[in-house]
DNA sequence: ACAATGCACATTGTTAACAATCAGTAGGAT
DNA sequence: ATCCTACTGATTGTTAACAATGTGCATTGT
């Protein structure tokens, strides 16, 4: 077997299961970040330095940069290219898409858990639904956001479909940062009370019924977002009053984003 | 300000739109690996050396890594802790778990391409799939493969939700994986005149037939698999036709994977 | 006083050398 | 002859130093 040229297709007879705990210190890392994001210890728009983030969690630059990267691919950070990592800040659009995204999603949850046995998990699901209840009471944010979260998840753990699961738990993490962004503090993002209609419809077999409770709450939930139109650009002389005559641009807002001072190059 | 403790918060004005285009490099190499394996042109299993990969796409090592990190977060590669990246072999339940993700994501993207107006992109999608037949006749499997796979993409597309459309991404690419480990060779995959039926549903405003016709679809598609229960581990003794009595093991098949040599410690 | 230019610092991005681990092989003992 | 053990080569994983880039401040000129 000729050795210099790259030997490109070959086999191997894997057998071994893929494990999933890798390097143990990466997952530990990604699971901090993500659930302070998660849980809006830090706001949308945080800048997430390398090195001070790799000594809090006490771990190297280098796994930093890697969940990072990942948390990046994940829309959860944004990363501009030598400036750093930053707490996402969805656009309006795109929290718009996701909730339509979710709402198509979780329909197929809740159409998946009709055709299942609900007994092994909805007696679990409505207790955690009385601690979403409590945590809501006594004000743990932190708690009810996740627990609130948690339910969806559930839910679509219940299907026993682990790539669906995944893929929601994607979007749910993307529309807490949404919630971070928009919602207004001081009201409360899912309802309880929802949640148990929707409990309630799935054990009864209802799917018809399950299914519209489900999209209503999701719909209920982006209602209770402050998703005016997008933050234009400010036009100056347009909010000043100038005179009409003066503005030769057109009817259409200035989307003129392209503030791009030139720079470099030797006078 | 105090340089020595570490700043957490700090908002920055970023109003900087996050380009995508990061390294440049890194979308170029992931790009041409994920097209391979798309594509088929490297099967499930395949060992991806980094050395001989970073090679061979003229880009360094560290590029490679990330695009191979970022290919198995994707479940398009397979990462082994210290054996390297495979390109990724899904099991059969994780096929159906996609195809029944599938199902529910491009039920939703016809659900909401019936509240759109067709007219802007049904005759291109039309045309492309004109183009899908011809490739199949003709017999270029590479180019069948990616604009049967495109037609799903496009309507995703045509819905202009992007977080839709990167989701149903994803499962399509893990798909094009299944049909290379499980379809019988010879057998076509996204049969042509479904696609064009569903259009015509689609541009009949026949939301419940367009829909039920995607799903039937991709049941068809599904059953074109050859889904048998798991490979599972052959219990030679037992293949062999060993007496009964030899067997102590008992009835279910030997799972045993734990072969798992204890090293090290001097003797 | 304001704007523009150049410099210095801080932060990110990349490379290369080193360390750790694994597969395959040769050797020896039972 | 077969099984076990120890070694070698190859490949992956990690670390640290270096290079590149951007930000902010001080300085200079109008």
């Amino acid at each position: 077997m000729s050795k210099g040229q790259p030997k490109m297709v070959e086999k191997p007879p894997v057998e071994v299961e893929a494990l999933s705990l890798e390097s143990n210190d990466e997952v530990r890392v990604q699971k901090s970040l993500a659930a302070a994001i998660y849980e809006h210890r830090l706001p949308p728009g945080t800048k997430l330095p390398e090195v001070d983030l790799a000594r809090i969690l006490g771990t190297s630059r280098g796994t930093l940069r890697k969940v990072l990267d990942r948390l990046a691919s994940e829309h959860l950070v944004e990363q501009i290219p030598n400036r750093g990592a930053f707490v996402a800040r969805p656009t309006i659009e795109t929290t718009r898409n996701v909730y339509a995204l979710r709402r198509i999603l979780e329909a197929g949850v809740v159409r998946t858990l009709s055709k299942c046995n609900c007994e092994p998990w909805i007696n679990n699901v409505r207790l955690q639904v009385g601690e979403e209840r409590e945590a809501n009471r006594v004000g743990d944010t932190s708690r009810y956001i996740r627990l609130a979260g948690k339910f969806h998840l559930d839910l679509a753990a219940a299907t026993g479909n682990a790539a669906l699961e995944e893929h929601l738990q994607r979007v749910v993490s993307q529309t807490s940062l949404m919630v971070a962004l928009y919602d207004l503090p001081g009201i409360n993002t899912c309802s309880v009370h929802e949640h148990l209609e929707i409990l309630q419809a799935i054990e009864a077999g209802q799917h018809q019924e399950a299914e519209r409770l489900m999209e209503e709450h999701l719909l209920s939930c982006e209602r209770q977002l402050r998703l005016g139109e997008e933050r234009q650009v400010v036009d100056l002389a347009q909010a000043l009053g100038a005179p009409p005559a003066a503005l030769a641009q057109g009817t259409p807002p200035i989307a003129a984003k392209p503030r791009r001072k030139r720079l470099g190059t030797v006078a």
